[in-house]
DNA sequence: CGCTAGATTGATAAAGGTCAATCATTGTGG
DNA sequence: CCACAATGATTGACCTTTATCAATCTAGCG
């Protein structure tokens, strides 16, 4: 079934909002497409006739920067949309991280059923309000001065993500992509992960997962700002 | 004339894509404020009743800190929309830079002009979608490692904002302010500025005011990335 | 006209970037 | 199935940059 444009109601457990017609409808203006590993879903700058749901996986959306590096903007998870376009063109890239399947609306399609279904419409509406808070919230941990801490909240962000906090948390990307996404250097990253582990706040048993120790700590890190 | 929703259909001049009629019907259910410079408009954590669309002045989206600090979330110019809300309360805080006028629209009223108005809602979304859009541009700017570079992007964003590119620009908002937007230290600010100055690109005739004397190192700054 | 918050400038120290080397992991081909 | 290659991750040494602390200066504003 279609998950689309599910959203947090708070800081709780993702809500499903979109009613089961909803979810026909769209469905039936929608194809499934899957993705392997490391393949990109569309590239910045092309014409933007598609909007992406993602079903299942990870994926990151990023910019190339002048300078050859690149800028992770966000990690989208199943229920998020991506697809944004200025003047019908993408405006970044989007990778898959995990195999990966999405949705993939036309874009004609979903603003002619917008027309019909003011409803759906609002839920599309109030899923960007969502993405814009997760950018605001984004910009704040950039702000902050420490490494250790920058992580720390990261790491938080992923564990609110899935509602249920476990103190288990999976991370699909590679720490490149998380320097990416936080500003840092790959090294920084290295040694703020070696930090946490070495105070005994997180313990890092693979390399795509981390494991919660010591909640209080974790926390005041991941909140103090 | 309500001048709501506008948007940037490029990196061009804002472009007025309300109807004639939608004005009008969006001014039946809106009343003007005045805001005297320094006074909060809303509250984060207070009810969320209230929709502003800023017609006059600039103010500043902020959040308070534990710490006793503040984060400037991005600043507010004739047009833009702000009023955001989650689970019905505020989520940011927001403040009258200069005097300033507001549309205060009533959310429910707004929300039943969607239900019938479909385009209008279309617009909504398209503005979020653009503010969506601003918001991961600053997190470019937050990573970029030189504190000069930070504010030559800055400067750069005011510039763009206006659509004519004019030399001199005017800065509504105090070098504190900045500095909380940009995430530096103000003394940080006041050295790009004076390295700025003393390297014959920007000069600062004034403490509200700059002017891009070499464009091409400006240019060259602002985008590198 | 002086007062006060904002802005600038200087000195110091902490933090992360950068460069370089090593270690680990994944994927490939023999 | 294993060896090897290639990419990703970690650790160390050094250096640039900015945060911080402190003092001074400036500009609004009563």
């Amino acid at each position: 079934m279609l998950q689309a444009a599910s959203f947090r109601g708070g800081d709780k457990a993702p809500v499903q909002i979109l009613t089961a017609k909803q979810q026909i409808e769209l469905g039936s203006i929608s194809t499934e497409i899957a993705f392997n590993r490391g393949v990109r879903i569309y590239e910045a700058g092309s014409p933007a006739d598609f909007v992406f749901i993602v079903k299942e996986g990870v994926v990151k959306a990023f910019q190339d920067l002048p300078t050859g590096g690149e800028r992770v903007l966000t990690f989208l998870f199943a229920g998020d949309v991506c697809g944004l376009a200025q003047d019908g063109r993408y405006v970044n890239s989007v990778k898959a991280l995990t195999p990966t399947i999405c949705f993939k609306i036309p874009i004609g399609a979903l603003t002619g059923m917008f027309l019909r279904d003011s409803e759906l419409e609002l839920q599309f509406l109030i899923k960007m309000a969502h993405e814009l808070r997760e950018a605001q919230r984004q910009q704040i941990i950039l702000t902050r001065q420490q490494a250790h801490a920058r992580v720390a909240m990261f790491l938080r962000m992923l564990q609110l993500r899935d509602g249920k906090e476990s103190p288990r948390i999976e991370l699909a990307m590679s720490r490149r992509d998380i320097a990416r996404y936080l500003g840092l250097s790959d090294e920084a990253v290295s040694r703020a992960a070696a930090r946490l582990n070495r105070e005994g706040v997180v313990a890092f048993p693979g390399r795509h997962v981390a494991q919660i120790l010591d909640r209080s700590r974790f926390e005041q890190l991941a909140l103090a700002a």
